[in-house]
DNA sequence: TGTAATTGTGCACACTAATGCACGTATGTA
DNA sequence: TACATACGTGCATTAGTGTGCACAATTACA
């Protein structure tokens, strides 16, 4: 029974060692398409983006609405336009977060 | 028209350098849980795990053979019984790799 | 003002994938 | 052999979410 609780703790230490919603947002098929597109085509507004899709417009905005609200992409509004842009340090930051914690997990 | 070439280039780059198969199996709601329990229990047989789960145990079944097609856990039959257990370093070797490969695409 | 351009939102639909049940297969046991 | 246990698979259903259309909101410009 003891070793259960353990398992228990264990696990929300692994939870809040991996940002398991950050990733979820992050390797979306589509989403994941329209970063390597921002990534290496630098700030686009919303329509550049758009034009290199086969979704609608109003498709790709959600996605990068939603990547926005986990940090992956940030926007900047300039007169009509809304312009975004990759958070690369950022999502690096992450991942090399995740990396270290996951080498200490290993290490119990 | 130059640049778009290289943008297209340097998508698939970007694209051989992270295995988004692997990550987007990874980073299942359930399939998280999942980890996290044998990564705290260590290896435990198809039952074992799918008595720690509402869902059916067939369903935890198929779940531990997606993420045994990417690497991320591994099996053993031993009579009756199939033992699944986690895949630490194949996984914390896939961050490592990862965050190497974005730390170069970054400095572009 | 009126019109065009850019983006976001409400809403219904479609599609993918997760789910659970029933059944089949393999192995162990009486 | 007969029965029980452990696991996987076929298949229909359900849930989640991606999708596109229509429209609203904002801004630029004539």
């Amino acid at each position: 029974m003891g070793s259960e609780k353990n398992a228990l703790v264990c696990g929300n230490f692994i939870e809040d060692n991996i940002d398991f919603d950050f990733y979820k947002a992050l390797f979306d098929p589509v989403r994941s398409k329209i970063l390597v597109y921002i990534a290496s085509n630098g700030k686009k507004s919303v329509n550049e983006i758009a034009e290199n899709f086969t979704q609608d417009r109003s498709v790709i905005s959600r996605h990068l609405d939603l990547m926005n609200r986990y940090g992956i992409v940030s926007k900047t509004k300039i007169n009509r336009y809304v312009f975004y842009e990759v958070n690369s340090k950022f999502i690096f930051d992450k991942f090399e977060e995740t990396t270290t914690n996951l080498k200490r997990l290993m290490e119990f």
